[in-house]
DNA sequence: TCTAGGATCGGCT
DNA sequence: GCCGATCCTAGAT
């Protein structure tokens, strides 16, 4: 029986809320429809001290105030102009920690497939900035349920985020980025985050 | 008010 | 491997 994830699921430490929310499965409500898709890749940005997050340094904007949110409230932003992406809040409100979903595996006509990109992962399930600042654990919208999918430890791999280089060698070097081992990694964003790295020094 | 730059992607060379 | 699309946000002025 589908268990929807209530507050105590994300209102813990952010690691673990990220590892976790792997095998679990969005549910977006869109137009009478139901769209499922089980999230299989994630990244975890861990507030003030993260110099890659969003709330780096404590900044707090209209922006990402639902980071500041209580664990559960959903946060989605546009990037390079044309790009939504999607997140959840994690840890308790007032603390600015949150979860990017990466990559996400959808059933399809001929079967199971990878959405790779945090991009496409807002295409797919119709995920736009009406959700921001929702809360994924009350909402008749958008939520996330645990279909009781467990992944082992050793079908997780961990590495470091994407597009962060920004923050830093220390920071963009975190291994804070899961993934199903299963799923296909997104070679593409691995060279491309080398190529921008040395392009920059 | 202005400006720089970004938690990206896909197409082309 | 490189580059353009495309526009919002935040910080500077």
């Amino acid at each position: 029986m589908p268990r929807r994830l209530g507050r105590s699921a994300f209102n813990r430490p952010t690691l673990s809320v990220a590892r976790e929310l792997l095998g679990k499965v969005i549910v977006r409500s869109h137009r009478g429809r139901r769209i499922a898709a089980m999230i299989a890749e994630v990244e975890a940005y861990k507030g003030p001290a993260d110099k890659a997050s969003h709330a780096a340094g404590g900044r707090r904007t209209a922006r990402v105030e639902p980071l500041y949110g209580d664990g559960g409230t959903v946060y989605v932003y546009l990037v390079y102009g044309l790009h939504w992406l999607l997140n959840f809040s994690t840890a308790a409100r007032g603390r600015p920690e949150g979860v990017l979903v990466r990559g996400i595996l959808v059933d399809t006509a001929s079967g199971r497939k990878l959405v790779a990109g945090p991009s496409n992962v807002t295409w797919h399930p119709k995920i736009s900035k009406k959700l921001d600042g929702a809360d994924a654990t009350v909402s008749r919208d958008m939520w996330i349920e645990d279909r009781g999918m467990r992944i082992p430890a050793r079908s997780v791999t961990r590495g470091p985020r994407i597009g962060v280089e920004y923050a830093g060698r220390y920071w963009a070097a975190k291994p804070w980025r899961f993934r199903i081992a299963a799923a296909p990694a997104n070679e593409k964003d691995k060279r491309k985050k080398g190529n921008r790295a040395r392009s920059r020094e």
